[in-house]
DNA sequence: CGTCCACAGGAATGACGGGCGG
DNA sequence: CCGCCCGTCATTCCTGTGGACG
């Protein structure tokens, strides 16, 4: 392979070598196919019980669970589509909403996407929960519609904010004349009920459905579904496709993972100006999915943050094999100085340590050490060098990874 | 078998910036 | 422009606790 000179052969050969894809489109895991294998028995559920909205009567509440990359949403909107067009056709007063309540994030922008749908005007932001709420009502009540509120990723909802937006939500059929709302809640996590007050539950719940993870052979067939659409004729390779569906399975049977695996190995071999899609695009490609997520998440990390994950890395250098939370919080504090920051509480530094674990970049396990304490051991979640490298981009902490803090000496010596 | 370490992690509270209605 | 409300981040204070040591 030769190496490319100028901007303008990058984009002769890209231009030359749009024999891969077809139609990239089609791999976005927000893209909604006209087929949905594997998933006939959920769709048909669904769309039995949405089907009584049509004759004008309102249908139950629903509860959707199923791990991520399971079809959930997809069919989910799929089935929320057709009863759109379904009931335009009839000239049913049906509505349909759908919200992502982690993309939402707040009660007060939940219900602000459920008035923008009736049509309600309210603004970004300033008014009272209550009020907005309430203007909602007014808006359903006006226009005499059956309503169903979508409301996807739940769980992320309920942990940071509680059930109050959801108990109001269930109740709101008791104060309406003339509308009605069903409502139908999608969550990732199984053991969210749990966070639920049974009076929602028991409402919620109503009906359930449940997606399983999909296995390697039900993948395959999703991906040669898209991959059909997306790729040209014969650019892609048999064994490319198994390997994707078979590492994406071994994780947890996401078809968004195995569609971004397929798409980035396209995209690496279109780059090198290959024909086809190779297994090794595809190992490639899983190297690089994970190392672009890493490096994305290390970015948007707030300044704290990264001290501590310094602070971390910095204790990794001396042969101790792991770190616990007051030394590293003796470190954060040299740092700190160091770099002419306020040192944030051991408290908060503690909660940044369990917020960098949940992440990843960091495993922390809570320990008993008997009289010595209770303690989180603590280490590096992801490789030296990408914290290394985090911190060669970053002016101003660019002298913290070369830094020898005064107590290390004395940490390691310790233990 | 009780003690007591070194924190974990919940709750209440506060400071601050942003945005709106009036 | 004021007053109000929101959301975020942080601090302070607090109670809880597994298990090695004496």
């Amino acid at each position: 392979m030769s190496k490319l000179n100028t901007l303008d052969d990058v984009f002769n050969r890209f231009l030359s070598n749009t024999h891969i894809f077809a139609d990239r489109e089609v791999l976005r895991h927000d893209y909604i196919p006209e087929k949905l294998p594997h998933r006939d028995e959920q769709i048909h559920c669904l769309g039995g019980m949405v089907a009584p909205v049509l004759r004008g009567s309102p249908c139950s509440n629903a509860f959707i669970y199923g791990k991520t990359g399971t079809g959930k949403t997809a069919a989910t909107k799929y089935v929320l589509n057709r009863l759109s067009l379904k009931a335009q056709e009839l000239g049913a007063p049906v509505g349909v909403c759908y919200v992502n309540c982690r993309l939402a994030g707040t009660e007060y922008r939940v219900l602000s996407n459920l008035c923008y749908a009736l049509g309600v005007k309210v603004p970004f932001t300033g008014l009272a929960v209550g009020e907005v709420f309430d203007r909602f009502k007014e808006g359903l009540d006006l226009q005499r519609k059956i309503f169903i509120v979508v409301l996807d990723e739940i769980d992320a909802l309920i942990k940071a904010r509680g059930d109050t937006l959801l108990y109001e939500l269930t109740r709101v059929n008791e104060t309406l004349r003339h509308g009605r709302t069903s409502i139908v809640g999608i969550s990732n996590d199984l053991r969210f009920k749990e966070f639920l007050d049974p009076r929602v539950l028991s409402s919620l719940s109503e009906e359930e459905i449940v997606f399983r993870p999909y296995n390697a052979t039900e993948l395959q067939d999703i991906l040669w579904e898209r991959a059909q659409i997306a790729f040209s004729e014969g650019a892609l390779l048999d064994s490319a496709v198994a390997l994707c569906a078979a590492l994406a399975a071994a994780e947890h049977g996401d078809a968004r993972r195995a569609l971004d695996l397929l798409r980035v190995a396209g995209e690496l071999a279109e780059r090198e100006g290959a024909a086809v899609v190779t297994e090794d695009n595809v190992r490639q490609a899983e190297k690089r999915v994970e190392h672009d997520r890493i490096v994305e998440v290390l970015e948007n990390l707030p300044v704290h943050s990264k001290v501590v994950l310094c602070s971390v890395y910095l204790l990794g250098k001396t042969k101790v094999s792991y770190s616990i939370t007051g030394d590293i919080y003796g470190i954060y504090c040299e740092l700190c100085d160091q770099s002419g920051l306020s040192p944030l509480s051991q408290r908060r530094v503690s909660g940044l340590i369990s917020e960098l674990d949940m992440v990843g970049l960091l495993n922390a396990r809570v320990v008993s050490m008997g009289r010595y304490g209770r303690t989180k051991k603590i280490r590096l979640g992801i490789g030296r060098s990408l914290v290394r490298k985090m911190f060669a981009d970053n002016d101003r902490l660019r002298d913290l990874v070369g830094y020898v803090p005064n107590c290390l000496a004395e940490v390691s010596g310790k233990s």
